[in-house]
DNA sequence: CATTAGTCTACAAAGTTGGTAGGCTTTTGA
DNA sequence: TCAAAAGCCTACCAACTTTGTAGACTAATG
C-alpha cells in the first residue's frame, strides 16, 4: 500500500498536472481542493522540488508548478520519489535494491515469483503519466 | 512493500510446499531452513491454521503441513491472508476496501490509474500458487 | 515597507513492525 | 502412566515509521 504521503503528492501532482501552463499554483489552493492537512503538503511539495519534478516562487503571485509536460512523468517517477520502492520485496527492487540476506537469490522461488510481478506491475506504470491524474470532471 | 511478517509467511508456505505430501514439519525445522525467527514464525503458522490454509499436529512427529495440493492456493490469496491489500490505495482495493472520504472515486484520476495498476498485478498474483514459491534445488 | 507566500527546523502523538518471554495443552511412545 | 515432544496462547515491548503540528525565517512583489 502506498503511505498517505505517497497518495497526497499523487494527488497534489494530478492537481498541478490539470493546472500546467497557467503558472504557479498556492500550496494552500492544492490543499483545499485536495483536501490535504496544509502542513504537511508542504514538505511534500518542498520534497518534490528538490527532486526536480516541480519548481516554486516566493511572494505574492507565487505558488508551485510542474517544471515538465505532465506527459513527461510516469507514475512510476512519481512512486519513486516520494513513497520508495514499487517491488514487493527488497531484492527484486531495481532502484532500491537489497541483497537478501536470508537466502539465495538465484534459487529463492519468493525472488522469481516477484521478479515476475514486478515486471507487470512497472509495465503499467511505466506507461500512465501524471496526465492520468488529473481528474475527470 | 511486503512485511516482513508476509515475506516469511510465503518463504513458509514454500518450504511446506515442498514437502507437501510428507506428513507434519516442524516450526524448528522452518525456522532453521528458511532463516525464520522462531517464535516470529509460530504466530505466523498459527495464523495461516486459523485461516484455513495450514493444518497442524501436536505432540511428538507434529508439525504443519498444507491441507490442499500447493497449486490450490495463489499467491494473490497467500498474500492477503497475512499481508493484507493487494492494492495501491484502499478505495481501490477489492478485498479490503475503504471508501475515500477526500474525493470523488467517480472522478478521481489516481482512483482510476490505481484500478489499472491492481488488475495488473492481480492478473500475475491470481495465477501463481505456491507451488511458483518452490525453491529451484 | 507591508504583505504574501514559500522555506526551514524542531518536535511529537499514535500506530505498526518485528520481535521476545514464558507458561499451558495435547499427543505420542516407552 | 508419565515424560518428552511439539504446538498453543497470553502478554509484553523496543524501535521505527507515519502523520502530522508549531513557529520562526526568507524572499519577492507592488
Amino acid at each position: 500500500m502506498l503511505s498517505k504521503k505517497t497518495q497526497y503528492a499523487l494527488k497534489a501532482l494530478g492537481y498541478l498536472a490539470a493546472k500546467y501552463g497557467e503558472g504557479p499554483v498556492l500550496i494552500s489552493e492544492i490543499s483545499v481542493k485536495k483536501k490535504i492537512p496544509i502542513k504537511f503538503l508542504e514538505t511534500i511539495l518542498l520534497e518534490l522540488k528538490q527532486n526536480g519534478v516541480l519548481d516554486s516562487k516566493k511572494g505574492k503571485g507565487g505558488g508551485y508548478f510542474l517544471i515538465n509536460h505532465p506527459k513527461k512523468t510516469t507514475l512510476a517517477q512519481a512512486i519513486r520519489l516520494v513513497g520508495g520502492p514499487i517491488a514487493l520485496i527488497p531484492c527484486v527492487s531495481i532502484n532500491f535494491y537489497e541483497k537478501c540476506k536470508d537466502c539465495d537469490e538465484a534459487t529463492c522461488g519468493l525472488n522469481k515469483a516477484m521478479v515476475q510481478t514486478r515486471d507487470a506491475t512497472l509495465k503499467i506504470l511505466e506507461k500512465k503519466t501524471l496526465v492520468e491524474l488529473m481528474d475527470w470532471k
